[in-house]
DNA sequence: CGCAGTATTGAAATTTCTCAAGCCGAGTGG
DNA sequence: CCACTCGGCTTGAGAAATTTCAATACTGCG
């Protein structure tokens, strides 16, 4: 399943590295410049498919390309516990920079496709560029925001509004990215999956799909979700974007 | 409530803050001398009082001198959720640095005493020397790590081992801070803000607390956590410090 | 001493999970 | 082209966990 990228390839890899910093801070020519010189490795993933694994010392950052990760936990009972999403140009493991033993695991919700840049010349172009730095260190204070708010979600709110929140995160977040059409983006998670996110049940999570279905806020399946009714969507969850810390 | 620290104490102040970043990283004499020169406001909070509320835009960072701090969100309902808690050493928004609005308050559990070191200079200093800001950036990711075990603690526990987890959580955390004599360690927390941390009613706190006093695990009481059977508490908890990354 | 906040207990009400069966839809091989 | 199969979804109902309500202790502090 690995292969590597062709050469045309790293120009576009590091220019989407570029892009995944910008979003983050500004940069100036220099930082730019840097950032466009970084090699990286190309790599298709299997739906499912492990990229790192809790344990892991990592030699290299992910930039998801296309398709969707997902960061869980390997409880002892076996079970998983997922604890974030990520889209076209997120960077799921940047803490590896500095936390060397993963304390979780990367997959592939559905086939998916990233780039790996080795984590030495990162580290160091930090070291050199403050304004990279920062970018990389501010996406990842948004991450620990995101996690904030899965704990208030998982721990205080209904089941509804537990379903509805992380669909308004995961639209909202896929809007910011230019995933969405005509109000509805990609979402390959089954229903079993999601309650291992949330917290509940598969037939929990089925009950209180049925509740924002027939409220007429959604339609999820096939691993695809249609926002139907944003506002009402929203209110049920308590939905405020603030945390996303987007612009 | 608020007032200055005399003179002296801001040269205790940037040795404390010194010794924060000393645990992330390796600092060099520069680093050190640098670290030094930073200026800031000793501060006594009372119990209960909040540093930064939610929406806030903070111009000074918290490091903890005394006394626990914990950061919660408020929820629609009014209600908390408790999201960590943190103790003399720790800097409990270190993020303010790059995540202009407050997405949680912080508040002082019982009487506190913190130093409030200007951002701006902070983040200067961190521009500076690259070194520092890994430092701090490390402490974030940590600090992310264990939203992570959060969630999961919350989502995927037992009653029983989910309170179990928190208490190996703290007292690990505190060990490792040099603030546990004979196996007791402070923890100012009532039960139902127990629960308002970790998603039980505080019923369910107090009853998953009989189990644990029953099973001669632990004793909590006056604020205080006394661990009487570690190695029990840890199995009963699936408590693993790795995450922690701790050195 | 007595108040106020905290802890404990019992029991009913409610939510949530588990178990178990049936359904649906996409892909496969006859 | 259709039966078959597999994974995922849906449904019902009983069991179990959890919350809520409400009353009773306890404790530290003024």
């Amino acid at each position: 399943m690995e292969e590597s990228a062709p050469f045309m390839s790293h120009r576009q890899a590091s220019a989407r590295l570029l892009a995944a910093a910008s979003r983050h801070g500004t940069l100036d020519a220099i930082d730019k410049g840097r950032l466009r010189e970084m090699r990286s490795r190309g790599r298709k993933l299997a739906a499912g498919e492990d990229v790192v694994r809790q344990g892991d010392r990592p030699i290299a950052a992910v930039l998801v390309v296309r398709g969707m990760l997902a960061r869980y936990h390997t409880l002892p009972s076996g079970d998983r516990q997922y604890l974030a999403y990520h889209i076209s140009g997120d960077m799921p493991d940047v803490q590896s920079l500095f936390l060397v033993v993963m304390d979780h695991s990367v997959c592939a919700m559905g086939q998916a496709e990233i780039d790996q840049f080795p984590l030495e010349p990162l580290r160091e172009l930090c070291r050199q560029q403050p304004s990279i730095s920062f970018a990389f260190w501010r996406s990842t204070l948004v991450d620990a925001a995101i996690f904030r708010q899965s704990i208030s979600n998982n721990s205080a709110r209904t089941h509804v509004a537990r379903l509805a929140h992380f669909f308004c995160e995961q639209f909202h977040r896929a809007r910011d990215a230019g995933l969405v059409q005509t109000s509805s983006c990609s979402l390959p998670i089954s229903q079993f999956q999601l309650g291992q996110t949330l917290g509940m049940s598969l037939v929990s999570v089925n009950r209180a799909l049925q509740v924002l279905r027939r409220g007429k806020m959604i339609e999820f399946r096939g691993g695809r979700l249609d926002v139907l009714d944003w506002s009402t969507l929203r209110s049920t969850a308590d939905f405020d974007p603030m945390y996303l810390h987007i612009a």
